[in-house]
DNA sequence: TTGAAAAGTCAACAAGACTGACATAAATTG
DNA sequence: CAATTTATGTCAGTCTTGTTGACTTTTCAA
């Protein structure tokens, strides 16, 4: 019903998507998701430590003083799930929850020492990758890449998302 | 060490790769991954299913009659794993497992008829949304997004898992 | 015939999600 | 000020999906 182009709008009859098409952007993306978290997994096991681990590292290195309750929104995941491997990266010296300054209910987390080298690490190996895949596919690529991917967020959380600038 | 572009090959050079850029790239993968899963993953609760059904149903759909051995090795997972999912899927009749024809120790794998419709369900769902981010991304975005994609994935795989293409 | 390969199974374990219930401290509100 | 809400943390139990290791049956191939 999509190979006889009747309910298509303009910019679907362009692109002349077969379900074949899509079918194929399903797949790149099951396995360039794998090849994405490979590296990264690989060092983790050296640390005993799993991908919960990398991400709240991540999050944690990419807004420095953000609150728990911040850091679950991001995650989607529950604070159950969050507090296990907080409580383990705090114990083990990579993370420092301090008290809030204006609120004293929150926590504000920030990496330690250990807590840096560990995630530079981690984003150095996830970024050698994007690098390669990058560089190989050039630069109007990279952009169709980013743009198409933008678009598969969830619309609700897109624009949190996409704002989260901080650092740099 | 990246921002003063001393080591850096020639078309990373054309690129100007940053590290803040690398990691947006990063942070885009792992968001619209999420999203790539969300709508399958409200269906399957409707039928107490998981990630490895879908998975497991994607690529019996996607090559009817395939090995046990030959999904193993395009899932990456053990036989345990994998067998707990498909045993399931057997008895609860949306996969049919049939002694090979060539060699009987092998079983080949089809979808049953509910096996096909369940399948339809998914794919319709994760096809929408890849519909719906291509068609607002573009043409040009849609080859780039393909493109880097490809080039994300393990080496290794790579070739294999492009030259899936069985049916269509 | 002997050994290797394909598939299946049992058992135990671990990571990482979930729900539900409850506790504490601090802020906010009436 | 008292009552309520919010932020965080924790305990306990469950589920899915992955792992290792050991072992069996059937079948093919040398």
């Amino acid at each position: 019903m999509n190979t006889l182009h009747h309910q298509m709008d303009r910019s679907e009859q362009l692109l002349f998507l077969t379900d074949d098409q899509l079918r194929q952007g399903i797949e790149l993306m099951f396995f360039a998701y794998r090849g994405f978290t490979a590296d990264p997994d690989l060092i983790l096991e050296n640390y005993a430590y799993g991908r919960a681990h990398h991400r709240a590292i991540h999050f944690i290195n990419r807004k420095p003083g953000l609150t728990v309750n911040a850091l679950l929104d991001i995650l989607g995941v529950t604070k159950q799930s969050l507090n296990r491997v907080l409580r383990q990266l705090v114990s083990d010296g990579l993370v420092d929850s301090r008290i809030g300054q204006q609120d004293r209910r929150q926590r504000n987390l920030f990496l330690t020492e250990a807590g840096i080298t560990l995630e530079r690490e981690l984003s150095e190996a996830q970024r050698k990758r994007m690098r390669k895949a990058y560089s190989s596919a050039g630069v109007e690529a990279v952009q169709g890449f980013r743009t198409v991917l933008e678009h598969m967020i969830d619309p609700n959380l897109r624009e949190k998302v996409l704002n989260l600038p901080g650092e740099s």
